[in-house]
DNA sequence: CCCATAATGTTAGTGACTAACATTCTTGAT
DNA sequence: ATCAAGAATGTTAGTCACTAACATTATGGG
């Protein structure tokens, strides 16, 4: 999520549809930085990309949307799957996305911290982003679950991880001097803890397993 | 998230306020469990409860709101706050929400499943119920960052913690069978992974180290 | 050059939510 | 009981995101 590649078609003379998309993406992330996510509406979003209302939505499903389509999930599904399938799910989701996201090339990184950096600042867009994450989970569901984890697992593990990716992302934005893939790693670290600083184990509560 | 107590008012004569909020969500889950939630129109709320669309409001800030408030807050803070400082910050709030969890009484269980079943079903409300632990996340973060985790680490594990505790409430709505307690200790387990499955140890990745 | 079809426009409407102001209850002090 | 202050509710009018149905214009391959 976030992060949505505009120039991934380098190919041939850009045909209409992937212009106006281009001028309605730039229209709409200009806007919300000078104005406010909030304080822009679809309409001038639109008015601006010399467009109507409707084509907005014709391109974009909804308002977010502009800022949190992206198309990365199958890099993180790979990764996944590269993991050893010894791990639990939780770790093998966690480095996983560690990988993925160490290969991020440095000049999609300015293009992230933009978006990252208006949904960070938008209490709005907080609902939306996780939201968002919605297919990105489906998908780690799917490469956990075929390395044998169990659904339930799955998507713990995958909520988890997200959760923890968005917070690192969100960090990210925040600190102009930080570089994408460090701040990542030291995200996931948190949650991906060294067994030397877990002295008594996890609580692996004998109480009430299983009614 | 997903939890209110409508009667925790056992005190004297319900006062009319308490008596028209009563009236509105027992109302709208209602329409909701019957009809679903997006086809659950707030006028028709309003309408059920006897009231007007506009009193609804004066009520909830949003439609999601009847659902998603709550006041469990402080019981999973104070909760956190009991666990050892020694610990890093996201296996002192895995085991303190595990603690509070476990500490839910019985009878409040079936109002608590209606609740979480009708937003695990409802694919437009994944974004709103993440973004309803936003209080709740603000609340950790405190406890975390009071005990001595850094804010860029407290918000993750927070983030982190959170999103699988709502996986695991969301498992358990689906699963007549199982209790709430053990759903969740089953649902912390994912991420609060033993030693003993974690062979490699966490890859604390020399690579990237802070740019 | 022409036509199938992609891209866009128009109109009309629904539903969540807000603002401003008017009205009707409650309640506590007298 | 009464009466005023304040709480609870109603009314009206409007904005904005989003959808549906149908009409129009532009584009590119034959």
């Amino acid at each position: 999520m976030l992060v949505t590649n505009i120039l991934d078609m380098a190919t041939d003379a850009p045909t209409k549809r992937e212009r106006t998309l281009a001028r309605l993406i730039e229209s709409g992330l200009e806007l919300f930085e000078r104005q406010g996510y909030d304080e822009t509406t679809v309409a001038q979003i639109a008015r601006t990309a010399g467009v109507t209302e409707m084509t907005f939505f014709r391109y974009f499903p909804a308002k977010e949307s502009l800022l949190l389509d992206d198309p990365y999930d199958p890099l993180l599904v790979a990764a996944i799957g590269r993991q050893p399938t010894g791990l639990p799910p939780f770790l093998r989701a966690v480095r996983g996305i560690r990988e993925a996201w160490r290969a991020v090339p440095d000049p999609d990184q300015p293009i992230i911290r933009r978006r990252v950096r208006i949904a960070a600042k938008t209490p709005s867009l907080r609902g939306a982003t996780w939201k968002s994450t919605g297919n990105t989970e489906q998908a780690i569901v799917a490469q956990l679950v075929a390395d044998g984890a169990s659904d339930h697992d799955a998507h713990i593990a995958a909520a988890a991880v997200l959760a923890a990716l968005v917070a690192g992302l969100f960090a990210w934005a925040d600190d102009e001097s930080a570089g994408l893939a460090s701040s990542i790693e030291r995200a996931l670290d948190v949650v991906d803890v060294p067994d030397a600083l877990n002295p008594t184990g996890p609580a692996t509560s004998m109480e009430a397993r299983d009614a």
